[in-house]
DNA sequence: TGCAAAATAGCACGATCGTTCGTTTATTTG
DNA sequence: CAAATAAACGAACGATCGTGCTATTTTGCA
């Protein structure tokens, strides 16, 4: 029959796709399952027409570039990490119970889902040296989540749950490296008791900007005083 | 310089083979800098024939497969890791200071050198769902590592630069979770002051794990307490 | 129910991948 | 210096990659 020979991609005047729509979603969900397993650069359309038994050009049509494929899986894993770590944490109280909540969450989406990685790790370090929209993406919506856990620290600050003299920065560093730990540990070197290893060390931070009462305020003061000057304990070169 | 004076691995009946290591090593060392940055799954012959100025058969025949050229990858990160990691710590003290060291010397591995990421951190993502040789020479290099420093956190202990209450575990965790932090935030979100960050959280895990003092035995406890009993900060399952 | 449009399939392209093989050049050795 | 051997090359292979076409099927609407 005579095709359209004019690439009439993206036409929208107010039609609802229905078919299209439903097996692309279909597509992303498959993609997103084999690159938490391989990786985003590991996500190739063959593989991925393979598992949704379609054909390559079946696939490819959906979203025109490899690129935008794996753009779509960023999204897509954002809404899901929205879902499953952020928004149920807000059903805890402000301050500490929901920091407790969703660093509970977020331990939850990095190791206790079997076979699946964080794409926001493992993307992390396949597009640390590789510019382009997909690091973009990807790195939009990290800046997304740890703002929001960042605003979770602050909050617990303002509330007076945590000392409001330490870095919020700094405290969001340490919790994100006790999450990168265990995604190491526990999904790479397969090491046992790494999840309650990240859990003891949440507990540690917790207490180590603790609120400084009347009787400890010496003692912490101490390790306050390690917090502006950093000098002194590097040797010069 | 470094190449010159490699001791001669492949003897076949007492003759030793003087261009074909050398020029091994050059490709070892080309293929070093590739992985740092492109990573260990980029790493391609093709691309390596190039760096080199080799035929891709030449370069080929050094290794007889891929496999084989990412082990000595490896390998060779393994020797340079431990040449500027850990053998120039052994200089400083035993105890807290070594530890330092060894913190201060990882932390320049992982970010300070520009334009090259760490493998022990990149190829991890890669290779924690892929079995295989590689992944094997990956994690005993890790594991090597990771013991050294944790025997050198014992070894602070025993002399009482730590609490020896503290378990080494928890505390190499912790370490760790601040190096792969450093990784991620310097490297890939480009975050400014991400290795002070990372300072202070050193010196804060150190002042956490302090040996206790008759003067702060009280409120300190209150930290060491939830080193024990853990259950009482977690929801019950 | 018919028909236009959307969705999918089929096929082929250039590129690159790791790998093999036969040949040629460079190096070492007797 | 010549013979022996190691090292490097060049070409080609099958496979897979992303992507561009044209056909064919399926869908949604009149």
């Amino acid at each position: 029959m005579s095709v359209s020979q004019i690439p009439v991609k993206f036409v929208r005047e107010g039609k609802a796709m229905q078919k299209g729509q439903q097996t692309k979603a279909a597509i992303v969900d498959a993609a997103l399952g084999l690159a938490t397993q391989i990786g985003m650069e590991g996500l190739s359309i063959g593989a991925l027409a393979e598992v949704t038994q379609m054909s390559k050009s079946g696939v490819f049509a959906h979203f025109g570039s490899r690129e935008e494929l794996q753009i779509s899986v960023v999204r897509e894993y954002h809404t899901r990490f929205e879902d499953e770590v952020f928004y149920p944490a807000l059903k805890a109280d402000r301050g500490l119970p929901r920091l407790r909540a969703l660093f509970a969450n977020w331990m939850k989406r990095t190791s206790v889902e079997i076979d699946s990685g964080c794409i926001y790790i493992s993307g992390a370090v396949e597009f640390d040296d590789r510019p382009g929209p997909v690091r973009d993406a990807l790195a939009s919506s990290v800046h997304t989540w740890l703002a929001a856990m960042q605003r979770a620290v602050v909050s617990a600050q303002e509330l007076e749950h945590l000392n409001a003299a330490s870095r919020p920065e700094d405290i969001l560093f340490q919790i994100h490296g006790l999450i990168l730990a265990l995604h190491y540990e526990a999904r790479f070197l397969k090491t046992p008791g790494s999840v309650d290893r990240a859990v003891r060390g949440f507990e540690e931070i917790l207490a180590r900007h603790a609120v400084p009462t009347s009787a400890d305020s010496k003692p912490i003061s101490a390790s306050v005083k390690s917090l502006k000057p950093i000098k002194s304990t590097r040797k010069g070169k």
